[in-house]
DNA sequence: TCATGTCATTGACTTAAGTCAATGGTATTT
DNA sequence: AAATACCATTGACTTAAGTCAATGACATGA
């Protein structure tokens, strides 16, 4: 159990025996079904989630009653919302299954334990947030300064495996366009080449 | 020297007099004109920069030519190419004072150690990431779900103090717009109230 | 003081994305 | 197998942002 989640650790961070059955201990599996939801807006996110195997979308609604799209995690990454995780307040954010998933949870006791008990954990999580935010400077720059078809070839050849396993409106969403834009982009880009 | 430095270090994280004289050793003081150069794109960012007093900026240029601002650092904030720090690839980003500025400077060796040396100094760092993350995470939702309008008007509200020290044309590039569209999103807003 | 550079604004026009509606395909359910 | 829900595509039209050019206000420096 927890196979994944230590070879992503282990990456990051070298780990002996001992200090990945600490670990152990307070890590918790969940399986959850494809449309059922890890978190809804409104309470408080209590936990975050590495992903084991399946798929998971992380959205917000806005006033206009349209989804926005802030995260998809598949095995090896990590989802959840940070801002209420610390913060205790309620979650803006939804956490769907988009297929049936199997997930290790950490929880905000848990978190903060293995903060104070093991510095090996503390590393691990230092590198993870880094590694995110370096990942949404590089989104943020191509929002900003590539054209949309620029950015959906650059999308699905960093992430084809997505491309594959998500709807298009929900990829449209992530980009922040409408469906019918995606659709159009996607049919200039396969007329070019 | 180093007071707003230690203020909002000691914020996130307890420091006792020792620990402070530790960190000490590994800070060195910088001065910058206006105008002046702290990294060009093409150099490794070698440090990052903790602003005592001033301004700067730090932007990309795209392959049209276009200058892309990706951040402001006003007092008490930090800046620097944290790829090309954490990497030692060439930096894509350029910082540039706005003002006269006083800086701390920390290295990379001297990171390294105080990483190693000093628990607390890591959790600094940690929080310190997460932090930034957050705010791209608002910066980025913005970007994706709300109107021009509204995004100026957040932007004024939340950093009125850079909407004073900064030409407009600046903050445009900071939004991912041309002064142009800038200047009469404005003209609307104050028309609006 | 005059000249130069920087900057914000405005107008006229173009281009990209959104909106609304319709169509047909594919998967899922009963 | 038929009915239903979900999804991607396309067309016609609207709206928002970009482009290009001109103007005037300052500020800075020779």
């Amino acid at each position: 159990m927890y196979e994944l989640f230590f070879k992503k650790f282990r990456e990051r961070v070298p780990l002996s025996e001992e200090a990945e059955a600490v670990i152990k201990q307070y890590l918790a599996p969940k399986k959850i079904r494809k449309k059922q939801y890890l978190l809804q807006e409104g309470d408080v996110c209590r936990m975050f989630a590495f992903v084991e195997k399946g798929a998971l979308r992380e959205y917000s609604i806005d006033e206009q009653g349209n989804e926005r799209i802030i995260q998809f995690a598949v095995e090896g990454w990590t989802i959840s919302d940070l801002y209420s995780f610390l913060t205790a307040e309620p979650a803006v954010y939804n956490i769907e299954a988009l297929e049936d998933s199997e997930l290790v949870l950490i929880n905000k006791s848990a978190h903060e334990e293995l903060l104070t008990v093991l510095p090996q954990y503390e590393t691990y999580i230092r590198l993870q947030i880094t590694g995110a935010y370096l990942a949404m400077q590089r989104r943020l720059t191509s929002i900003i300064s590539a054209t949309t078809e620029e950015r959906y070839a650059h999308f699905s050849s960093l992430y084809p495996e997505i491309v594959q396993r998500v709807p298009q409106h929900m990829i449209a969403s992530y980009m922040g366009l409408k469906p019918e834009t995606l659709s159009r982009a996607r049919k200039r880009l396969s007329e070019k080449k």
